[in-house]
Order: C-alpha cells, then structure tokens, then sequence
DNA sequence: GAAAATATCCAAAGCGCTTTGGATACTTCA
DNA sequence: TGAAGTATCCAAAGCGCTTTGGATATTTTC
C-alpha cells in the first residue's frame, strides 16, 4: 500500500493525505482521522527512501565504528548505543551503524555524507586532535560528540564527563587515605578522556608534593587482561604502590583478580578506584559496590546526546554543551593506607 | 554534485553515466574511464535514497535489538556485529540498527518492512519458538538467523553452532575426568541455544547412568554475577559439585572469582568448562586458555551471516544452513576428580 | 555494396513521497 | 448583500536515480 492506492481508496488527493498523516493545519479534523484510521487498518507507511528524496531528511543518524587490530567493538559501546537508540525511536529515527577498518575512517565518513545516507553522526570516542570534526564540519553536517577533543578550534556540540575534574577527586581520595604510592592505569592517551584523567591525577599528586612515579602510570586499551598483567606486575616490585587508579572497570577486575593471585586483599593491602561507566552488561551494579569507583552512567548519556542530535538536525547553526560530574561512590576496595 | 550534474559536466546523458558507474556493458570502455575518473575527481555518490526509490533495493541490513528491563545490549552482540559490519562493507551495504522495547518487537519489524527501511533481516538470539520468523516469512522478507530455532515449521536461513554436540562432548569430558556431580549453568532456556546445551548435557548425563541433580541446574540471563552467586551456593552445599559446565564465559569468569573466594583452586578442587564465544574484549583469548572451553569465534560467524545474509537478498527462494562444531580447548580449569 | 548485426548513446518515464501554487466552497463582516 | 476572508482540498512539479525503448553510428556478413 503506498499513497497513491490510500488517497485513492479515501477519494482524497495525495496532498490531504500526506498532509493529514504529518500533522498539517490545512486538512478537516474530520479527514484526518478518516485518513489516520485508514493508514492503520492497511498498514500503510511511508517509504523512507521516497521521503528522503523529497525532503532532503533521510530519518537516520550515523555511527561510524572503526576496527583496530584487535576487531573488537568497545564494549563501552555498548550501554551507550542502547540509550542512543532508545531515544531515537521516539523521533521515529533509525542508527545507521558502519563498522570499518581504521584507516577507512575518514573515507567513510565522506561516503556516508556524498551518499545522503544520514542526517547527522555521532563521534564517539574522540581524540585529543581529531580529524573527523574538522572533516565534518567543512562538509556541514550536524554532529554530537560524546567526549570532548582538547584540539578543536571551532565550538561543536558535545556531552562530556569531567574527567579531569573525576580523577582529581579519586586521587585525592586516595590521598587523605594516606596512599603516596599510586598507580595509573589509565586508557590510550591518544584519546581526549584519558588524557584529561592523566592530568587531573598528575595535578593533585604534584599539588600533594608527592613525587610522580613514571613506572607506575600505564597508558593501554582497556582490558581486563591490561589490569591483570599490570597489576601482576607492579604488585611484583620492590616499592609496589599501595593503591591503583583505573580508567575501566574492566581495567579494575583484572586488577582485582591479580590482587586475589597475589594473597592480598583489596581494601586492605591495596587500594582500588575505578572509573565506572556503569555498563550493564557485567551485571556489577550492586547496591554496595564492590569496587570504589566514580560512576556515571552511559545509558542515560546515550539518550541526551541522542536529544542533542535530534536538535542539532533541526537546528545546524545551535551549539549546546554539556559536562556531567561522575559520583563517587564508596565501595569495599579503598581503605586507609597500613 | 548529482547524476545530472556530473552528466552535463561529462558531455553524456544521465543514462551513460549511470550505466558507466553501474558495470553495465553498453558503455564503451573509455568512456566508462573517462566517467569513473569524473566521479572520483568531483566526488560524486549516488543519493541512496534516489538509488533505492528507483531499485527498490536499499543497501541496507536490519538488525533489531530488543532491551529487556535490564536496558543493556548484550555482549555476546558485539564481536558478531562487528564481524558482520566488516561483511557488509565489502558489498556497500550498511546495517540500520534498531533498539526497540522487548515488546514493541514484532511491531517495529513490520514498521521497517513497510517503510521499506532495509532489504532484508538478521536475527540474532532465536528462541525455541520465534514469532519474529513466522511474521517475516509471511510478509516475504528474507531474513537469516544466527542460530535455529527449534519450532520453526518451514525452511530458513541459518548459521548455528552445534550446541546440543558440543554440551555432550563437554559433559562426556567430565565424566572421563572421573566427575559425577555436575552443575549446570545454563542461559535462558527459552532460547534455542540454551535449550539444545540443556538437551546435550541430560543425554551424556542419563547415558552414564548418572542420576540428574536438579538443584545443580540452574538457567537464567548470563553475567558475571550470574555466574558468581550461583557457584558461591552450591560450592556450599553440603555435597557440592566437583563440576560446573557454564554457557558463557561471562558466566564462568564469575564462577573462577567464587572458587577462587572459597578458597579452592580450579582445575584442583572444582573443574569449571564453559562455552566460549571467544569475543575479543574481554582480551581473555591466550596462548593457553585459563578455562577449559569449548571455542566458536562470534565474529567469524558474523561475517558468514552476511554473506549468507548478501545471497538470501540477491536470491529470496534459496535455502542454506550451516552449522558449525566448536573446538574444545583444554585448559587449566579441569581435572581429575579428587 | 546493401542488409543485418552490433556498439554506443540518449530521451523520457517512473519509483513514492512532499510541497508549491492555486481552486472551490463556505463564513464572516461592513 | 457583496466583498473579503477562511477552511478545505487538489493538480502537478520535483527530489535523483534506474531502466525501458529507441536512435544513430559503426561493423560485419553475404
């Protein structure tokens, strides 16, 4: 059924018709609901592609994905995507999900734009200087990052955590607990949030007078083998630290796990915190957590940046920022220093 | 830059260059130089949705991944995505996906078939009884699942691992091992795949003349915690198993943090096996696995799907199943029975 | 060398929708 | 009561592509 045979069956035009299913004044609200009730019971739906010919809206948003070598898909994608599409359904927009190679990325980008296949993307994961803003913004189209990048020079739209503000706050945490010796193992310093948490923790240490041990700040993607092997490894040292600060919680149950290896106790020997996305999937969210950790939740930002998106489509030239503190919340893996 | 642009610029109709850029044979060959180099030097892509109102072919894949209450995407998604992702570039398609409410489902598969959204669907997750496959096949649309479903009255596409073959080896593994009092923890049972392992596992069982310890069986949606409360109560059962079989390595990684708590080794004390989806973020894929598993790669069948997936389109009559069997691998979480 | 076959190109229709620019009937107002 | 406004609807153009059904030039065949 497509609306020629609907606005025949009714004895309208396609005009009215077309008219009364999208909402405008010029049509009876008598036929409008003829026109409404009529398209449920045949089950009629615009085609998309028609729709997007006419209006230059083709009702999707692009999420380009680029696999490294190790062709996985960031599981902090995950929870994020759910709240993304979530959100989406309810603008009646669809994901347009493109999984590449890394060094396709850029190309895809181009692509997806010269083949009108989205109205807009979502970054995720941005670098310190990121070339897909700057590439996305001479080709004008709408974008929402989820992150911040510390290289831009135009204003974007973005949601970000205070990352920096985050591993402040953990680190000084770790400190009034008497903990000098402490142990970053922090994400790809490539990206915008891991250098900010680097920066924030190298703050208060050098704030506290506390010397920096480059031997124990790590720089990887975040696994839970990196925790483990990290862990492992400079829990092995002469002069081990005394607590750890983890970008992942998956970083942290490998930490948890070398700690377990070792015959020493989490909270006791040695201190934990974590950064906590808060992703369902491992089913950790426990009303007591176990983990120290600064939490927040990508679900729920996955719905906002999915509202930023939908507003930036409507409105090219709007900017609109946001920067969400994480929680601190107080589990069994943190205590005073023996 | 459009086709008629381009076109006007090239000196040629809109059909020539059409025809250049589409293979098509009645173009001489330097003309279709001439047109391929213009398109590359200005850029040009055809509009998709131009391209699909014409064809009525998309581009364009629908996965629909419904969120249960607990509102997370599940893992095991995520390296079959990404396997698939990769697949599907190689054919210019890209995969719409839709996240949907568990029971807005149905109705938002028939909203993208009408809306003439995507060419075709995978389907992931098959349950013993699927309804999603009975609607598509009324409504014509092909379709390939990733696994079976027992229920399934006509023919269908489908790539599965043989999990009903490879519970029986694992289960016949313990036994030889000398183990008796084997815990089961299973997935959801409504879902094909958990039903078949259930189905594999009380075979071996009845076939030893091993009597069913039903207490010891145990089927509920996999994570870590899953995993790790179940094996906390039963390792604490007056007479506890010496054997767990696991349907996920999630759930198993759990099972090692609670023997592990209970302060008993693996492969010592309790022997633990589980099916590994061998999913690379968790980075647990080593030299010499820790958990004895029963391996299939996800992303491998990702890729496989969409080839399946490519064919079922160009060829909506033709059937192909496969069925994959997973590798053991012995690792260091089974033994002996004390 | 004329007829038939082939190679190469093109004009125009059509895919299903939105939207512009009226047309028609019905109210309202002075 | 006639003019002006308003409510309601419609015909047709256009979005950018593919594809049908020729047209024209170039070879091949007898």
């Amino acid at each position: 059924m497509n609306l020629k045979e609907l606005s025949s069956y009714l004895g309208l035009s396609q005009t009215t018709v077309s008219r009364a299913l999208n909402g405008f004044p010029e049509v009876s609200e008598k036929t409008r609901q003829r026109v409404i009730e009529a398209a449920k019971a045949h089950g009629y739906m615009p085609s998309q592609s028609a729709r997007g010919l006419a209006t230059g809206r083709v009702g999707a948003i692009g999420h380009i994905i680029p696999l490294g070598k190790h062709q996985m898909i960031n599981p902090h994608f995950s929870d994020f995507m759910a709240g993304v599409g979530i959100a989406y359904a309810d603008f009646g927009v669809d994901i347009v999900m493109k999984i590449c190679a890394q060094d396709q990325e850029l190309a895809t980008y181009r692509k997806m734009v010269k083949s009108n296949r989205v109205d807009g993307f979502v970054l995720q994961g941005p670098l310190v200087d990121d070339p897909r803003m700057d590439l996305l913004q001479t080709m004008g189209v709408p974008f929402v990052v989820h992150g911040r990048s510390a290289g831009a020079t135009q204003p974007y739209n973005f949601l970000d955590v205070d990352n920096e503000g985050a591993f402040e706050r953990a680190t000084q945490f770790l400190i009034d607990f008497g903990h000098r010796d402490i142990a970053l193992l922090n994400g790809l310093e490539t990206m915008d949030f891991a250098h900010k948490r680097r920066k924030g923790f190298l703050t208060v240490l050098q704030g506290a007078g506390i010397p920096v041990r480059p031997e124990l700040m790590f720089s990887q993607d975040m696994s839970e083998v990196y925790g483990y092997e990290v862990a492992t490894n400079i829990l092995a040292l002469p002069n081990p630290p005394s607590a750890m600060l983890c970008a992942s919680k998956l970083v942290a149950l490998g930490v948890m796990r070398a700690i377990a290896d070792a015959g020493l106790v989490a909270g006791k020997h040695v201190s934990v915190v974590t950064f906590d996305d808060d992703f369902g999937f491992l089913g950790t969210h426990a009303a007591v957590p176990q983990i120290t950790c600064l939490r927040s939740s990508l679900y729920r930002a996955g719905t906002r940046v999915a509202h930023m998106m939908m507003a930036a489509v409507d409105d090219p030239l709007g900017i609109s920022t946001e920067i969400w503190e994480p929680e601190l919340v107080v589990g069994k893996s943190t205590g005073m220093k023996l």
